[in-house]
DNA sequence: TGGTTAATGATAAGCATTATCATTAACCAC
DNA sequence: GTGGTTAATGATAATGCTTATCATTAACCA
């Protein structure tokens, strides 16, 4: 069902990264976990809620490292702080719900073309990008919160 | 050539807000910068230099509020602050140079029209979106440092 | 023109994140 | 396996951007 500690170690050692009790654990968390988009915080009091006190320093630090490792990718979905989700290979966007923050996603390989034909036109090199669309989901409880905010 | 103060005052006085001195001052200063894109910080120093203390929790405030009114519109990309440019109708999104931070703007019906048809699909009522685009501009300087830092 | 009420500015507080540094634990050679 | 080297950790201080507080000041309207 899920992959065994060990081969997460492998996976932190083959990024150059020492196997440490920390990074194992914070990897597994997003490989196990059904929340994919995890902030620093959410790491942190998952991983205590689950009886490993793992310092904040070092789950800042070792998200860093993973983004870098390619293991997870970074996104700020204007909210002011960063959450990261675990890499695995296929580009997407992200579609996101302005109320009750749920976080789809898509991929649109005509706008991935249409990015590509934009950076290129204007002699841009392109290496990454953001895409996010803000909405409100169908879930009527949203849909009702939404319609309430509009008028005040 | 610039509009003069005077519309500037009607513009704030019309989104419902005083047309003090500060925020004239501050609607004036994105009416006529060269550079589009300021952070709170870069409003601070410019109107500074122009001889305009203005104290930093006022341009905060009065950018927020510029915002919520739609007078500007505010962006992160991906930096860890805002930054703010004159809202002037039509919609754009942007191509960030990784290396000087040089901003252009681009506009495609067609990813737009494409994001409205996904966000339809999945039951979003889609209300904005950010979409940048990361990469290296045509500048040779940055293309020298983008190579230099790719090899360690 | 004066009184009311909101705006300002100095400063403190807040929040996410990064830096510092003494202690601890992984790894590699033996 | 064991020990020594070197990097990782964790507590905490520091940073950077932004918002809150509150006494003072200035816009607006009667």
């Amino acid at each position: 069902m899920h992959k065994p500690a060990s081969d997460n170690a492998q996976d932190i050692h083959s990024s150059g990264l020492k196997a440490t009790w920390p990074r194992i654990r914070i990897l597994r968390l997003f490989q196990q976990t059904t929340q994919r988009h995890l902030s620093a915080e959410d790491v942190y009091r998952s991983l205590l809620a689950d009886g490993e006190e793992i310092g904040l320093a070092t789950i800042y630090r070792v998200l860093t490292q993973f983004e870098q490792a390619r293991l997870l990718t970074r996104h700020y979905f204007e909210s002011g702080k960063a959450v990261y989700e675990l890499n695995e290979g296929q580009h997407h966007d992200h579609l996101v719900c302005m109320i009750c923050g749920r976080v789809e996603e898509f991929f649109d390989p005509e706008i991935e073309r249409l990015q590509q034909q934009i950076a290129e036109r204007r002699g841009f090199e392109l290496r990454e990008h953001a895409l996010s669309l803000y909405g409100v989901c169908s879930n009527p409880a949203c849909q009702a919160k939404a319609w309430a905010e509009s008028r005040g």
